[in-house]
DNA sequence: GTGCGGATGAACT
DNA sequence: GTTCATCCGCACT
């Protein structure tokens, strides 16, 4: 495994387009060093989530509670919390502070640590549920709401630079998943994932 | 203080 | 396709 990947820097979360960071995300490697366990993969699905304009966001409206204060640090911190009391979801908050921009990883497919990956999960054998969804990668990379506002590049949580897409991986975006809520922005196609690979999460089906 | 429901996953039928 | 797990954020009283 090559974990010698340069650390995305800061800058590069600190860019004002969500969307273009979400899209770019994609190929990268998100890793974690937990209690000197190391786990990662390659970043094969995304979400943008626009701030204050964004029905969809928890900062839509300008709204600014003890979770969702988070976000409007600035880019390169961590964003994590509880969503249905069981799963922890990650995001990557982005550009300057108090624009509150995030990128929900949904899907990584493992590369390091795969073993540890599979016990975290309980599974003999790798199958894409692994890590195909925001929860279930939370769960294989160890991270929970003690990782929230937790700043990336400090040895605990990083997303390498990788070698780039394959000429044969195709980027496609498409609707958000389990946005309803959101009205008519739950239509906006800032969903962003490799066409075809596996460790992307499907759709709730109708 | 109370009540509702969620950026989901997995086990059911 | 349906149901349930399981908790807290957040709006409202």
């Amino acid at each position: 495994m090559d974990l010698s990947l340069t650390p995305i820097p800061e800058q590069f979360y600190q860019r004002t387009e969500v969307t273009d960071i979400a899209r770019e995300l994609l190929g990268m490697h998100l890793v974690t060093r937990i209690g000197g366990d190391i786990t990662g993969g390659k970043i094969v699905e995304t979400e943008a989530y626009r701030g204050i304009t964004d029905r969809a966001s928890h900062a839509y409206g300008g709204r600014r509670t003890a979770r969702t204060g988070t976000l409007y640090s600035h880019g390169g911190i961590a964003y994590v919390y509880l969503c249905y009391g069981i799963h922890h979801l990650f995001n990557i908050v982005t550009g300057p502070e108090d624009t509150p921009h995030a990128v929900l990883i949904r899907g990584i497919e493992p590369l390091y640590g795969v073993d540890l990956m599979l016990s975290r999960r309980n599974m003999p054998s790798l199958k894409p549920q692994i890590s195909a969804g925001p929860g279930a990668l939370s769960k294989a990379l160890a991270i929970d709401r003690r990782h929230n506002g937790l700043e990336l590049n400090r040895g605990e949580i990083w997303i390498g630079d990788a070698p780039g897409l394959d000429s044969k991986e195709e980027i496609i975006s498409s609707a958000r998943i389990g946005v309803a809520y959101a009205k008519e922005d739950a239509l906006l196609p800032w969903r962003f994932s490799l066409k075809g690979n596996p460790f992307v999460s499907r759709p709730r089906p109708k």
